[in-house]
RNA sequence: GGUUCCGUAGCUCAGCUGGAUAGAGCAACUGCCUUCUAAGCAGUAGGCCAUUGGUUCGAAUCCAAUCGGAAUCACCA
């Protein structure tokens, strides 16, 4: 149990014996104090005024006292206005330390009884384009999501749903049969998955250039959209791929084979991966039949023209298309296969969708939909709904090329990486490849804390002229700080197996540090159950912080007392558990020189 | 137009299940490397928490309205 806890507990016994209450643990509010006043917690008494019929100072000291002398964890306590801030007694930070300082599993739930199963689907790119900054967001939200659902004690799969056909595939692959010259990523030197992007953004050019044309003979804006002539081809496509065409699968196999080996690159530099990877193409079939079995059980209604639809206007939400009138299936068709499928796959308690906030209005009709299919875990599917990343001038467009494409940004992020190091000459006496790893982990903790520190929910901002920092709230910051404490280790050699006088006594500087690494545990559930990586980024940056000005402030190896020295290692041990498993969390790792 | 989300320092973000004088980082300015790694530490400056009203002992936080921005409402994904 948890120092919060704990107090929480006598807390609620203190004003159950004074007031004839009966305040539960969890009633208990207590915050962290000011850092201006003395203690670790507070106590607003505000609320028990009514309680105690005095005024709130007589109040606090009522309860402070009884606390004092019933709790056994109080030194002492101060009364500022209505608020009653606790001083614990030394012994209950020591205790803490001795019994967690050697754990390098700290912070993390076992498995729990429940054993509850949880899916989570992230990635899930389309085959038509590179991936951009906004998927690496999703990327690295769904991997660490997954780490930190599995440290708060849930069995987790990661799930990853190609999106390897329709309209939008079938645009590469259009332009490509008409401007493409039979070139291969070997001929043409490109990443197979940027060799296709070219090829859509070719599409988009030629069919805009249609449009323009059809205008000029006079043709209205809306029609020329619906039928310029390459629109029209795509559309044939797709109806040719549904029906097997070999020319056509022929060229989709082959065109996606090149993502794939692109998307694998990009996948292994972010250090992403996944328990099962779906594809559309395997699962809109499923799809289509449910919609058949939907139709019957009339679920679905079918118009005139043939399309099938849903209709949750009394839902609150509109009609839907669910299978298009030329019989192919729309996004939500080969969504709803493929969720069946897992759950036939996977037997999940939960499913997580890590997908951007532009598909909240989909994600509430698919759900809603599966509901009225009769799935009964469809109300065990949620949305982790993220923000966009945009850029000073807007939103990244792909068919624009308004994008900040991944693969040159981590590359950037390694050549500026290796630059500061050298030029810090951190590297000096470093082995070739030893260097090129330490610019490895820190490129990419700078990028990965980088997004992952803003709340999943909220929009961020990318700007690629200033690029991302390595000082002050930044990856390798923390990563410097872990650095600093093993080198501490590095130098010290000796075993820390020393028990430590439980009547140390501590710096306030001291207190605080372990006042804060008792709060992990709490924290990595908290963030399991928000779903907010942020949460972790936050605290391990606020850590790192409170480290190094103890380390500025206080000697460790060169501390003269014996008794202190150890203590103080203990610490340090484990606030370098805490960063690294945090990081863990956030999938980054950290170095242990740099 | 309907629905949803957002508006906190020059910039990027914390804080939002109501609590003490609203916090960081970056950028600017000042100091600190003969002492465990200066990717660090200390300090200065920077705020009508969009606006107005309400709820109460107490509001950046909850409610309403207004202003500003975004997303979505496709036989796109």
């Amino acid at each position: 149990m948890t120092i919060q806890k704990l107090l929480e507990e006598q807390v609620a016994k203190s004003l159950n014996n004074l007031f004839n209450s009966s305040f539960k643990n969890t009633d208990i509010q207590l915050q962290i104090t000011n850092k201006e006043f003395a203690g670790e917690y507070t106590l607003v008494v505000f609320p028990y005024l009514k309680l105690s019929g005095k005024s709130p100072e007589i109040t606090a000291q009522i309860i402070g006292d009884h606390l004092k002398t019933n709790s056994g964890f109080l030194e002492s306590y101060n009364v500022i206005k209505g608020f009653l801030n606790l001083e614990l007694k030394n012994e209950i930070f020591t205790n803490f330390l001795e019994l967690n300082y050697s754990n390098s599993e700290w912070g993390y739930s076992l498995k729990s009884e429940l054993n509850s199963k949880v899916l989570v689907e992230y990635s899930s790119p389309n085959t038509n384009k590179p991936l951009h900054l906004g998927h690496v967001r999703n990327n690295l939200l769904g991997f660490s999501v997954a780490q930190i659902l599995k440290a708060a004690g849930k069995e987790v799969n990661k799930v990853n749903i190609v999106n390897d056909r329709g309209v939008h595939i079938c645009k590469s692959m259009l332009a490509y049969q008409l401007f493409g010259n039979s070139e291969t990523p070997e001929s043409s030197g490109l990443k197979g998955d940027h060799l296709v992007g070219k090829y859509y953004v070719a599409y988009d050019k030629e069919y805009k250039k249609q449009i323009q044309e059809l205008l000029g003979k006079g043709v209205n804006q809306e029609t020329a959209e619906k039928e310029a002539p390459i629109l029209l081809q795509v559309q044939q496509m797709l109806r040719d791929w549904e029906s097997g065409n070999p020319e056509v699968l022929a060229l989709w196999k082959k065109m996606n084979s090149w993502v794939y080996d692109g998307f694998d690159k990009t996948y292994k530099t972010l250090g992403v991966d996944f328990d099962k990877i779906y594809y559309e193409s395997q699962t809109y079939l499923l799809g289509k039949e449910i919609v058949d079995e939907g139709l019957k059980k009339n679920v679905f209604y079918k118009k005139e023209d043939g399309s099938v639809w849903i209709d949750l206007t009394k839902e609150g939400l509109d009609h839907k298309v669910v299978q298009r009138a030329d019989g192919t299936s729309v996004y939500i068709t080969q969504d709803i296969g493929t969720a069946v499928l897992r759950h036939r796959d996977f037997n999940f308690d939960e499913l997580v969708y890590v997908v951007g906030n532009e598909q909240d209005y989909h994600f509430k009709v698919l759900f809603k939909i599966l509901e009225k299919l009769g799935y009964a875990w469809a109300k065990k599917c949620s949305h982790l709904s993220y923000g966009m990343v945009e850029l000073p001038d807007g939103k990244m467009k792909s068919r624009e090329g308004t994008v900040v494409d991944a693969d040159e940004l981590i590359d950037e992020m390694l050549q500026t990486a290796k630059q500061t190091t050298i030029d810090l000459g951190k590297t000096a006496d470093f082995a070739e490849d030893e260097a090129n790893k330490l610019y490895n982990t820190i490129a990419l903790g700078a990028l990965k804390y980088f997004i992952l520190k803003v709340d999943p929910k909220k929009k961020m901002m990318f700007n690629p002229k200033e690029s991302i920092d390595f000082h002050g709230n930044t990856g390798p910051f923390i990563q410097y700080t872990y650095a600093r404490i093993q080198s501490i280790f590095r130098k010290h050699n000796n075993s820390i197996n020393f028990n430590t006088d439980l009547n140390i006594e501590l710096s306030l500087k001291e207190k605080e540090l372990l006042n804060l690494l008792s709060r992990f545990p709490d924290l990595v559930k908290e963030s399991a159950k928000l779903l907010s990586p942020s949460e972790i980024a936050n605290y391990v940056f606020d850590l790192c912080r409170e480290f190094n000005q103890f380390y500025h402030e206080y000697p460790i190896l060169k501390e003269e007392s014996e008794e202190k020295k150890y203590f103080r290692l203990k610490l340090i041990n484990l606030i370098g558990v805490t960063i690294k498993n945090s990081f863990k969390l956030l999938g980054i790792s950290v170095p242990e020189k740099m």
